[in-house]
Parts: structure tokens; C-alpha cells; sequence
DNA sequence: TAGATTTGACCGAA
DNA sequence: TTCGGTCAAATCTA
């Protein structure tokens, strides 16, 4: 069956996929030895640029593959139709009208203390088109393309739509991958993706990223705390859920990792990002504008040009929130 | 004045 | 027929 085919291009494309992410893993272990050394500045840039190459790659294949859509189909067994619990992030399939454009999920919890003033600033820049209310949603959903699309050509798109039950939770959803300009200097919008590996080369990859945060974080002074746990459309739970526990484990050691805003659909709100089990100790104190019809942008003090941009942008900027999954 | 946002209309999928 | 996604004209803003 059709199926087949797609297996052995998808396992064909994972395996090019995990000598990247090798590559990668290999280049900052390097980065990290030489942390500790004496080792000139530019070495270390050289190596994050290997890093960052890496990862470009990888993102490449993943946006040409057009399998994403198609991850782990058999990754809930007999999972639940479609439920609106949004605090439960489980990877799941969503049937996309443009099957050949990757397409990702995550979570931005806000809270207080973080003035941010860009719409969701994950380094590349939006521009609205549209906002509609949907069938059972508190807020109207917000659609966002790249604004190079028409100059570039640029595909890439999101939606956010704030959540019922928690009004400081936004969930976002990324379509496509940048090809615009902003892609190489920002990075790849898509977040980590770790396609099937084994655990031990799973928590590498992991460690990878965060330290890459700790050897560039120190050079932001965000008051944010951000606490993430990323979602990969593995079949395994087992991996899953080990994923999350390393992440926000690692997380603390981060102590900061960013911070972004959002502002759309209802209030204007001031938010850092955190993960859900933090969110009661942050207060999500909403500053609330007079208007909620108005939705003006919250976000500030977030630079899209931080050095996350690249590898880390493309972690960080888009993984490091509430929860991230594929789809 | 150019670029961004808003919003009603339109279209396609289910 | 309904609903989600996009278009495009009108409006806003820097």
C-alpha cells in the first residue's frame, strides 16, 4: 500500500535525519569541552555555526519531506476523539488541508512581570490576515502569515487561539517552514524534533540544547522564567514522557530561558512563559485592558534578535514554552 | 503614504 | 449545510 512507501521514505528520511542530529550532538560536545578551556572565542563560534548548520539541515529535510503531518500515526492507541483538554498535550494527529505542510502545536502560558510587546515574537515576523470566531472558543482565533510571503514567497503561517478554560494559555499552531530570509537568520520555526531516537541519544540531543541555552542565556537579562516540556509525535509514551521529565528537570538549571508575548484574542496581558505545574506559583495576573475587543499587543522585551535565533532560536523561541507537539 | 490590522465575504472540506 | 481558513477592501497608524 501507499503506506509502505511513505514507511521506507520516512525511515530513509530519519535515519538522514539522525546523522544530522549526530553531527549536531557531536559539534556540541566539542563546544562544550572547550566551555571550560581556554579556547578562543572564535573556535566556539565556528563550532555553534557547525551546530546551527546541523540543525538547518535537518529542519531542510523535515520541510521538504512533507511527512510531518504524517509522524507516528500509531502513536495513541485508540486515542480519544478530540478533546478540548488543552492542558493535556498529548501528540496527536490533525488532519491538515495542506498535507504537505510540516505542522506543530505549542503552548504559551503567560504571566506577570514581562512586558513584551510583539505579537508572539519568535524572531520572525507575522503579519495578521485574519481572525474568526470558532465553534465552542471563548476567543476569536487569530491567523498570522510571514509577512515575506508575498515578497519572498514564504508559506509559513500560524494560528493562535487562546484558551477556554485558561485565558492566559495561547496555543499555537505553526504551519509550514520559513524559506523567507528570516530563516536562516532566525533559524527554522520549528522547534526540536527528536524522530524515534534511542533514549540515550534522545537525552544527548536534549543536552545539546540545553547546553547551547547555558552558554548563551547569560547574556539576556529577561526577568522571565520560562519552563517548558516539549512533545514529540513519538510513539512511544514512554519516550514522552521521559522527554518531559528531562526538560523541565533541565529546566531548572536554566533558571531563565525566555520570554515572549502575545497579543491577541481578548485581553492584553504581560507574560512569561511556564510551564503548567509552575503556573500557580506565577500568578498569571492579566493586566487587562479597558478594551478586549482590541487586542493590542502585550509583548515586550523580547528581542527577535537574540541569539537564540538560530539553533537556539529555533529551540528556544519556539520550544522552550508551555508544550510543544507535532502534528 | 506605506505597511499593518480589521472585518465581512467567499470558498472548500467534511 | 456548517465551519474553518483565506481573501481583500476599508481602516488605522507611524
Amino acid at each position: 500500500m501507499e503506506r509502505n512507501s511513505n514507511g521506507r521514505e520516512w525511515e530513509k528520511m530519519k535515519k538522514e535525519l539522525n546523522e544530522l542530529m549526530t553531527e549536531g550532538r557531536d559539534y556540541a560536545h566539542q563546544l562544550k569541552s572547550q566551555l571550560g578551556s581556554t579556547s578562543s572565542q572564535e573556535s566556539r563560534e565556528h563550532l555553534a555555526k557547525k551546530i546551527l548548520e546541523s540543525y538547518h539541515k535537518s529542519l531542510t529535510i523535515m520541510n521538504y519531506s512533507g511527512e510531518l503531518d504524517q509522524v507516528s500515526p500509531h502513536s495513541h492507541g485508540g486515542g480519544s476523539p478530540k478533546s478540548d483538554d488543552s492542558d493535556h498535550q498529548e501528540p496527536h494527529i490533525i488532519q491538515s488541508s495542506k498535507k504537505s505542510m510540516p505542522r506543530w502545536t505549542q503552548k504559551v502560558r503567560i504571566a506577570p512581570g514581562v512586558v513584551i510587546d510583539r505579537a508572539l515574537d519568535d524572531g520572525f515576523s507575522w503579519r495578521k490576515y485574519g481572525q474568526k470566531d470558532i465553534l465552542g472558543a471563548k476567543f476569536p482565533r487569530g491567523y498570522h502569515r510571514c509577512t515575506y510571503r508575498k515578497s519572498q514567497g514564504c508559506e509559513a503561517t500560524k494560528q493562535v487561539q487562546r484558551s477556554n478554560e485558561d485565558p492566559v494559555l495561547f496555543e499555537i499552531i505553526y504551519r509550514g517552514i520559513h524559506s523567507c530570509s528570516q530563516a536562516s537568520a532566525v533559524g527554522s520555526t520549528i522547534p526540536v524534533q527528536v524522530l524515534e531516537p534511542n533514549q540515550a541519544q534522545e537525552q544527548e540531543n536534549l543536552e545539546i540544547m540545553t547546553t547551547s541555552l547555558d552558554t548563551s542565556h547569560h547574556n539576556y537579562n529577561h526577568q522571565a522564567h520560562l519552563h517548558q516540556s516539549l512533545h514529540y509525535p513519538l510513539p512511544s509514551t514512554q519516550n514522552l514522557e521521559s522527554n518531559n521529565v528531562l526538560l523541565q528537570q533541565k529546566d531548572h538549571n536554566i533558571g531563565f530561558l525566555g520570554s515572549t508575548s502575545y497579543s491577541d484574542l481578548g485581553t492584553n496581558v504581560n507574560y512569561h512563559f511556564l510551564a503548567p505545574h509552575d503556573a500557580g506559583s506565577a500568578s498569571h495576573s492579566t493586566i487587562n485592558s479597558p478594551t478586549t475587543a482590541g487586542l493590542e499587543s502585550p509583548f515586550e522585551s523580547f528581542s527577535p534578535n537574540h541569539p537564540f535565533g538560530g539553533f537556539g532560536g529555533s529551540i528556544l523561541n519556539s520550544s522552550l514554552r508551555d508544550g510543544i507537539k507535532f502534528t
